[in-house]
RNA sequence: GGGCCCGUAGCUUAGCUUGGUGGAGCGCACGGCUGAUAACCGUGAGGUCCUGCGUUCGAAUCGCAGCGGGCCCA
């Protein structure tokens, strides 16, 4: 036989064995290594690699714009997207996932023209485009590389080192391969409408780039001389007094009543005025008119008849060469004056009011907002700026009816927050009225959650949606790649960088990005030259092709085929107008159905209030703080559980902390039996579950079977997107089955020092359910989850697969499923409980044990969970016996006591009612219970004599119970506790307060749980004294005591003394470790 | 102004589909437990279920109107 030295031993153990672990559930300290090791280890790697044969999974992550710091809301997505990743890894899937970035456009642009003190377009053509761009791209990769790493703190797991860049040359071809494809389907429109409008950024920009704020802004009324009639106007209203230079016509709803009023002015003049009927009051008090009378009222059809005379034609030489007139228009309200003032260059109605009539768009604005040379004067001026001049000058030509100011909701542009303005311009189109009905059907195909998503706010958002337009004068996005000849106008539009240089013959390669796709001139078949059309595309087209992007399509048409169109998607309830809409729009254009099959919408971060988080409003909490003080793992399962993803989340800093607590309880329940399990040296190989399985004990088949329930509960609601209730699942397994119950039931199990089956049985459960629970906790607590399996698999396993994110999802055994124990435990718990509530009352503590507990059943569960879990029933409640009375009857200990129900009795009896009211008192009560129980009515005598007859409503009856039994009810009956003392039971009682003092003391010594003790109590009280003795070497054992001595008189001695108070019996102890000795 | 969603104890929430005396956690007060101990258990106080109207024998739940919040739109 070789002899181990002590030395190989401990190395030997400390590399097999299971390891135990900190006091405290330390984040930092488990994140930070984890993560190390996932990164020395290439983790996430072999996880990918793992399941490259199981069923394909293509995820595409929305791309986040790179700001430079991930917000809560941001950190929430990546969590939901990281948790179910895991979870279909886990279910054998084979992921597509890489990471994507948004890194082009305004956003950009605005923060570097910032950096460079950059105030218009001007100062970016004098600094070179070029330059710029550059500035641009290098602004864009730091940001990304900084939120990378934030992004993986939280232990998401994409694939970061191969993420989709909107900026790559690869990507910008798939955005114009899709305008190819446009083209093609002759689904692209160039054409001049009114596009909102950003003087500052001097560009077009899409309906969802437009913010809407409060705003103030002049509320004035107008009025137009009217060319028919004498001395007459119509009247206007306007939130916009610049576009009155563009004033072509007027419109009027057919249907709504006008008036012709008469009326005097506050210089005692006399005019008429039209304006809807129904607002005359309100514009004549506007306008301070003195007095007014209505003339007559025509409907609006009949206004068409009239032309009118612009108010400023004397300044607008142009304007004295239109006509004026006034138009039917089915918008028009009975709002303001009911008339509306049009200016088809400057309003989307107004343009289509123009172009039914054949008015001239005429736009006299240019792209920073400033009037152009054909309104004469105003020329060179910015438009909000020159309100203030041109109701001056209505003023002076006494066309002002009033002048106020408003307050309203007005579009801003979303990155550098100007007031946008509407502008008639040329640009570029994708037709999506024209697909719109396609769309909608193509959604129908999608699965949504929640299912309004779709059904309700995707399909109202598509039905309104208008044409998109794609096009931006600006620098820093994807060049639209089409060329337009010089000579004949005709189009190219390029689908690839290949086909670009071999239609403009260039050798060396290009980047795509402006200025360098700007210099190359294609060659067009009438001999004329072509140049790219300047502008870039609008940067919410870009991520719309992500989904065949990150495929590397159409470079690489294989795979697209093999994992195209993406299984599902996650972003929030913002992105209905965003990226599902634009995805959506570009994948019906490209391929006519949609780039998705599954959308989990979900919610946005709110503060604790619920008000949005905000720089302005100062509320914002970062991802980092909360990080930093509870850890990821924390900040993960909190915002998973909080609330259902597509419901907003209220963050809560006190809900934090809660889940911080449920995780250091995960802790103590995993560290618990560590320091035994070492101690016994226990080893998972050699106890495997099939040798102790006949050791059993009927808590550890409940905790087996509620493994294997809440597996179930689990995977159900992750297969329906349904996080917060499969964490919540877990989180109520680890406190109430695991903390509250199973690990306090099987405490003294582990305190047995021998090799005991009973002791491994519940060593083996334990180990079981904890390597079970790091795989169900894996997609959730990724970092924690990799700790425990670590410890528990990894130490103990040399096959064991490296990682737990490698592992399968755990499989519900069907067999080890037991419904009923589950429902019998928990009336065992419920009977357990209020058991305490008993002896509360009858003011017992638990560590004194009771004779008995009778359960009084109320249902056949109960009964069978009595019998069933009589042991657990013991030794929760601390009983030496356990009754039970079945269902339907009573105990037979119980008294009764007859109360007679006076007013029953005295209507009946009348004089006699007194005595007969005595008689039922002074009756025997059970005797008068038991006899009701057989008859409805009972004779009796009263003191006169008399016979007299009672039915059951005479009488109450109310339960006693016996001297020193307390009651309390329970889920499923009612518990009698008899808390009757004993000698054996006082001593039992005393005992067990000596042998807690006794480790308290052990404890604040600091004792190591094997280490053997000296003790010596002094009892003055002979009879404590005494019951004590009676159990001095169960003490002695409890205490791991060598040595204990009791006595009367004699002060005790040791390396600590302590004086206690028992009961009010004064106990002083003295303990000293025996190596001091 | 419109669409969708949310509103339950001081805080975070379950229950709402399918109507039948509103349940938990945190916090608070009192008591208990004790080799998981900066953990844990019991008891108690604490609710106009946002408001109003309606349907119904009965409404947190269904309908309508309003208020407050969120996202989106005008």
């Amino acid at each position: 036989m070789r002899i181990i030295k002590e030395t190989e031993f401990c190395s030997w153990r400390l590399l097999v064995m299971i390891e135990e672990v900190n006091d405290k559930y330390d984040a930092q300290r488990i994140e930070t290594g984890v993560q190390e090791l996932w990164r020395t280890n290439s983790t996430y790697e072999k996880v990918r690699a793992h399941r490259k044969d199981g069923k394909k999974l293509f995820f595409v992550d929305g791309p986040p714009y790179p700001t430079g710091k991930i917000h809560l809301g941001t950190a929430w997505n990546k969590i939901i997207k990281d948790s179910l990743l895991r979870y279909y890894s886990m279910n054998n899937y084979h992921l597509q996932d890489r990471a994507g970035w948004d890194m082009h456009g305004l956003p950009i642009e605005v923060k570097v023209e910032g950096v460079l003190g950059f105030k218009s377009k001007k100062d970016i053509e004098s600094y070179g485009v070029e330059n710029f761009i550059d500035k641009c791209k290098e602004f864009a990769m730091k940001n990304k590389g900084d939120m990378t790493l934030q992004f993986q703190r939280l232990g998401s797991w994409l694939d970061w080192d191969e993420p989709y860049m909107t900026l790559k040359d690869e990507y910008i071809e798939a955005a114009w391969w899709t305008l190819k494809r446009a083209h093609e389907n002759n689904l692209i429109d160039r054409g001049e409408r009114v596009v909102n409008w950003c003087p500052r950024c001097a560009t077009a920009i899409a309906d969802s780039e437009v913010d809407y704020e409060d705003k103030t802004d002049p509320s004035v009324y107008i009025k137009f001389k009217v060319n028919e009639l004498e001395n007459t106007h119509i009247v206007i209203w306007t939130t916009t007094p610049w576009t009155i230079p563009s004033n072509m016509a007027v419109a009027v709803h057919p249907q709504i009543e006008y008036a012709k009023v008469k009326a005097i002015n506050s210089r005692g003049g006399t005019e008429n005025l039209i304006m809807a009927k129904d607002l005359v009051e309100n514009v004549l008090k506007m306008g301070r008119y003195t007095d007014y009378e209505i003339i007559e009222t025509i409907l609006g059809v009949d206004l068409t008849g009239y032309s009118y005379e612009h108010p400023l034609s004397d300044i607008i030489p142009k304007q004295s060469e239109f006509e004026h007139n006034i138009y039917l228009a089915e918008f028009v309200t009975a709002e303001n004056s009911g008339c509306v003032h049009i200016a088809p260059g400057h309003g989307l109605d107004d343009f289509e009011v123009g172009v039914k009539h054949n008015l001239p768009i005429f736009c006299p604005v240019d792209h920073e907002g400033l009037y152009t040379e054909d309104v004469g004067k105003y020329a060179g001026l910015n438009v909000k700026e020159a309100n203030s001049t041109i109701i001056d000058d209505l003023e002076a030509r006494q066309k002002l009816i009033s002048q106020t100011s408003i307050q309203h909701r007005y579009g801003h542009c979303w990155r550098c927050k100007s007031s946008i303005i509407y502008l008639a311009t040329v640009q570029w189109f994708i037709k999506v009225s024209e697909m719109k009905e396609d769309m909608l059907e193509e959604i129908k195909n999608v699965e949504w959650t929640p299912e309004w998503a779709g059904s309700s706010r995707f399909k109202d958002w598509i039905e309104g949606a208008r044409d998109w337009c794609i096009s931006r004068q600006r620098y820093w996005g994807i060049p639209i790649p089409v060329w337009k000849c010089d000579v004949c106008d005709s189009l190219d539009v390029i689908g690839t960088k290949k086909e670009l240089m071999d239609r403009a013959n260039i050798d060396n390669d290009i980047e795509l990005h402006r200025p360098y796709v700007d210099q190359v001139v294609l060659d067009c078949k009438c001999g004329g030259n072509m140049n790219r059309v300047e502008d870039v595309f609008d940067v919410w087209f870009d991520s719309a092709v992500a989904s065949w992007a990150t495929l590397n399509f159409p470079q690489d048409s294989e795979t697209f085929e093999q994992w195209w169109p993406a299984d599902f998607i996650t972003e929030g309830h913002d992105q209905t107008r965003g990226w599902f809409y634009s995805q959506l729009g570009a994948s019906m254009i490209a391929f006519g159905k949609a780039p998705y099959k599954s959308v989990l919408m979900h919610g946005f971060t709110l503060d604790q209030h619920g008000k949005k988080m905000s720089k302005s409003l100062g509320n914002i909490v970062e991802p980092s703080e909360v990080i930093e003080k509870y850890g990821a793992d924390t900040l993960r399962i909190y915002v998973l559980s909080t609330s259902a993803p597509w419901e907003d989340l209220k963050f809560n800093w006190e809900g934090v902390a809660n889940i911080h607590r449920l995780l250091n309880i995960l802790w103590n329940v995993y560290r618990f039996p560590l320091p035994y399990m070492s101690l016994d040296n226990f080893n998972p190989l050699s106890v495997q579950f099939d040798d102790i399985e006949n050791h059993l004990r009927m808590e550890d088949k409940w905790i087996i079977s509620r493994m294997n329930t809440v597996i179930q509960e689990v995977t159900e609601y992750m297969e329906k997107y349904m996080l917060h209730r499969a964490v919540r699942k877990i989180n109520e397994f680890i406190v109430e089955d695991l903390s509250r119950w199973y690990i306090q039931l099987i405490r003294p199990r582990t305190w047995i020092e021998a090799d005991d089956s009973d002791k491994l049985a519940a060593y083996r459960v334990l180990y079981d359910i904890f390597v079970t629970l790091s795989k169900l906790i894996a997609p959730f607590t990724p970092h924690l989850a990799e700790e425990m399996y670590r410890n528990l698999q990894l130490n103990v396993y040399n096959d064991a697969l490296p990682s737990v994110h490698m592992c399968d999802w755990p499989e519900v055994n069907k067999g080890l499923q037991n419904i009923d124990l589950e429902k019998q435990m928990r009336i065992a718990r419920s009977i357990v409980e209020s058991c305490s509530n008993a002896r509360q009352k009858v003011k017992r503590k638990l560590r004194w044990p009771v004779k008995r507990i009778v359960i009084s059943a109320q249902s056949e569960d109960a009964v069978s969970a009595a019998r069933k879990l009589e042991t657990v029933l013991k030794d929760q409640a601390n009983a030496k016996q356990i009754e039970v009375v079945d269902v339907g009857s009573q105990w037979e200990e119980l008294g009764v006591v007859a109360v007679p129900e006076t007013s029953k009795i005295g209507p009946e009896f009348k004089k006699d009612a007194g005595l007969v009211i005595q008689a039922i008192k002074t009756t025997d009560a059970s005797l008068l219970y038991k006899t009701f129980k057989e008859s409805d009515e009972v004779e009796l005598y009263i003191s006169n004599g008399e016979k007299v007859t009672i039915n059951r409503d005479m009488v109450n009856f109310t339960e006693t119970v016996p001297e020193e039994v307390a009651s309390a009810e329970f889920s499923d009956g009612i518990v009698y506790v008899d808390a009757a003392l004993t000698r054996e039971i006082e001593s039992e009682g005393f005992a067990r307060e000596v042998i807690r003092r006794v480790q308290d003391m052990r404890k604040d010594m600091q004792l190591a749980v094997e280490e053997n003790i000296f003790v010596s109590i002094l009892i003055e009280d002979e009879r404590v004294r005494e019951l004590v003795f009676d159990l001095k070497d169960f003490i002695a054992k409890e205490v791991r005591a060598e040595e204990l001595r009791i006595s009367g008189s004699e002060v005790p001695e040791g390396d600590r003394l302590k004086d206690w108070d028992v009961e009010s019996i004064s106990i002083t102890i003295g303990l000293t470790p025996s190596k001091k000795r």
